[in-house]
DNA sequence: TTAAAAATTTAGGTTAGTCTAAATATTGTT
DNA sequence: AACAATATTTAGACTAACCTAAATTTTTAA
């Protein structure tokens, strides 16, 4: 059984694999969780010795299959959690990451799938990420960042890369809820902030800052 | 902030203040718990450095005001989450205290109220024991052992005071279930086994080591 | 191609929660 | 009241997960 510090290590340690390719560093590591690279490779040393990472001094690391494994289990759990917290409990979108890092860590194993099938086998959070199977399969999103498309095309905001309350309640504030349609109408040129028409009546600019940080697909 | 282990000691002296009055003793903690009376020690004066008990050397514990608050708090906790696990996600009654054990541990503030209401502010979890409600109030239940009961007398099976995997999978078996309305006919000389009428239609015989652990009210 | 900068690891320490063995206090029994 | 039995605490050690400071390796860039 992996403790929940493990749990944690591999969980960022997927995250930081996807982003870039190639193996994770141990610095950025490091960074994301908030702890001394010191010990960052203390631990890469025991998550060697269990099989979960592949480790080589000085070059980084990337998860065994067993390490993904895991981690993808762990990421089922968080999301889960998370549509448990907003469908049924009635929590806001901004409010239930930190309770669903708590969650995920619940080991005992019947628990995930009655989970799953109680909330009606949801593929996606209440962020738009995808929730893996059972089998630990990801439907892939064709996700393009808002600021990727061009003036004059439309899309449906379908995820957002940044998770913190402060960022999804101004989103909530502004009207931006996952689903919703937005015509990207202009980028402007002095500083690159977004004209966008919503739901093809309200008009609204945004930051390139936060525009960034919406995922959108494309209609068809 | 309490850790895991913190509030286990605390739900442990809380259950064994309830059984015996007069202060809890150290070995007492050491034999629930499982761990080695020397490690009880340390952690009994760490909580009463966090004034969570009152500690007097070689004189057993007792928990403060705010000890004992938390300690319902947990159990509060505890008992909904088996109330979830049973009523929304099919769970029997034998699985669940377990994975309640995990759960009771979520700090989440908001999280219990909400459950709560969910759950339609649950009196009882699944083994009849009462939930106390958000101020830490019990309703006390007015339960009697099966085997103080006389002979002729009716009652309705309430609670369990056992709560092993393997009673209550035998209690099930035995078409035991909580609300079973049951007469009890005769105690039998020869090894004290109790002979029942149950529902008013099917004769059981059970040991008095079983019926020690069946908690009636009296039909009103 | 080499020196400086950056990244990573090693060495040595700390704290929480556990243990065993030994010391001490309390309780029970003649 | 005194001694034996029992309960409890103290002393000293261990592991997991962190830390700082110093050493080492890799990368960058003159
Ligand atoms: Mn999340
Ligand atoms: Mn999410
Ligand atoms: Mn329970
Ligand atoms: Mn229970």
């Amino acid at each position: 059984m992996n403790s929940f510090t493990e749990e944690n290590y591999l969980k960022t340690i997927f995250h930081l694999s996807e982003k870039a390719d190639g193996p994770v560093a141990t610095n950025s590591i490091s960074e994301v969780m908030g702890n001394k690279a010191a010990s960052v490779t203390d631990m890469l040393r025991k998550l060697a010795e269990k099989g979960l990472i592949n480790y080589v001094k000085y070059q980084g690391v990337s998860l065994t299959k067993k390490g993904r494994e895991t981690a993808i289990a762990i990421i089922r759990k968080h999301r889960l959690w998370e549509v448990f917290l907003v469908e049924k409990l009635g929590f806001k979108w901004d409010e239930v990451h930190d309770i669903a890092e708590e969650l995920e860590h619940i080991k005992a194993p019947e628990l995930v799938d009655r989970l799953d099938t109680f909330l009606g086998h949801p593929t996606h959070d209440p962020h738009g990420d995808p929730i893996p199977n059972s089998h630990g399969e990801f439907q892939h999103n064709e996700w393009i960042i808002l600021t990727k498309m061009n003036p004059g095309q439309t899309g449906i905001l379908s995820g957002v890369s940044e998770h913190s309350t402060v960022f999804l309640q101004y989103l909530e504030q502004q009207g931006l809820l996952l689903g919703t349609r937005i015509k990207l109408e202009e980028i402007m040129a002095f500083d690159g902030s977004l004209k966008l028409l919503i739901n093809q009546n309200q008009s609204l600019s945004i930051s390139r800052e936060a525009a960034k940080n919406l995922l959108m697909l494309h209609e068809n």
